[in-house]
DNA sequence: CAGATCATAGGCAATAATCCCCACTTTGTC
DNA sequence: GACAAAGTGGGGATTATTGCCTATGATCTG
């Protein structure tokens, strides 16, 4: 690990700003830190300073954190962000994950867990906050992944290829049956699935995990 | 936190197994140790010995760990459950965590994090090796959320119907307007998208976030 | 072995979607 | 004002799908 590392806050509460410089200057990890209001202000000065970590508010004025991560990255893609957020919103970290964030703490977090985060940050782990953390798995875990079809082996086969787009007459040539008979299973499929036309058939498949999108 | 803790390994690896006895008898966490070869022999002594904390692999014959731990969890609710697995499988530990799994473990794991993922569990906690983590928080920025695409707002609008499973005449009422300007619109859809049927147009809107499942 | 389910397949008809052609209006931009 | 893009709408034809009728052989189950 690198000595120190220079260090970026940005949030819109100077107060809350002031505090975590004061922690962070104490702090032997760290060796410069530099501040700004918002995104807009963030990018204006991280081409020149290039700091190892961000810390990133999320609500903020101007530009908000989620914007701000995107076009940070786009600028400097070494930057590592680590998001620090009020809330342990479900939009909040999965857009900032999507966005490119390496950690997401909250900002009740201990001041271990902040230098925690910046160390395994800064040497390509992720961090997040144990909050944010039961939320993701708690998401995971609410989608059911059920497979409860009473539909028949051949049904379901003739549905995936629906889903991949062939016709009927394609499926028969394919599957070496009677075009006829691939009528006569889609028909099945509709009344069994309780679907009125093709669309409703895929958004079917891809809900009991017969077809991946 | 209790003093000691009744563990149940769960392995058909008997060496394994034996290694992993040893070092947690010399753990300060640790009462009782209990074994079993596969999830049969588990669910006939599990409601006798009242685990607090099983440490359970994934892999086994007779009865796999994932169907294992939806059983104990109905005999006996009360058990943190904690996987140990030889590979990071999406499909392993997302079944886990729906099955009820409070941790996940790699069996190349150092002793001190079983030790963490014990005790974290015991107090309420999920525990996930990094890896695991890793490969969770990948999973979740593999959806790209992007909305990239050049269909104008109307064929968005058609788009969107198309998946509610409306046919071109109902869209045509919805809309006010006639059925041959939705005709039109779903084949200009069709052919921005590169898609050949209804089928495809949905994936594509799914892809998209034009559509949610 | 009787009955159920599954996979097979055909007839026939109506509706829906797809694929060409065309044209007109509105709106915004250079 | 010329041009492009978006939204509108129609003619006409082909292909796909849906719906309802029938029926047969295979396999499984009580």
């Amino acid at each position: 690990m690198k000595e120190k590392l220079k260090i970026f806050l940005v949030d819109d509460h100077t107060l809350f700003r002031e505090g975590l410089r004061f922690l962070l200057s104490n702090s032997e990890l760290v060796s410069n830190i530099y501040e700004a209001n918002n995104g807009k202000e963030l990018l204006k000065q991280v081409l020149n300073i290039k700091p190892d970590i961000i810390l990133m508010d999320i609500e903020m004025p101007e530009m908000n954190g989620i914007e701000a991560t995107q076009e940070v990255l786009k600028l400097y893609p070494e930057t590592k962000i680590i998001a620090l957020s009020m809330y342990a919103n479900e939009n909040y970290y999965t857009e900032m994950i999507d966005a490119g964030a390496k950690g997401f703490l909250l900002k009740n977090s201990k001041f271990e867990d902040v230098q925690n985060a910046i160390a395994d940050v800064y040497n390509g782990k992720n961090y997040f906050s144990p909050e944010i953390l039961h939320a993701i798995i708690k998401s995971l875990n609410k989608k059911p992944k059920k497979q409860n079809t009473d539909l028949t082996e051949r049904e379901v086969e003739v549905l995936y290829n629906i889903c991949k787009g062939f016709s009927n007459q394609e499926m028969a040539d394919l599957l070496y049956i009677s075009k006829r008979t691939v009528d006569k299973h889609r028909e099945n499929i509709l009344l069994k699935t309780q679907s009125k036309n093709t669309a409703g058939l895929v958004i079917y498949a891809i809900k009991n995990n017969i077809f991946e999108v």
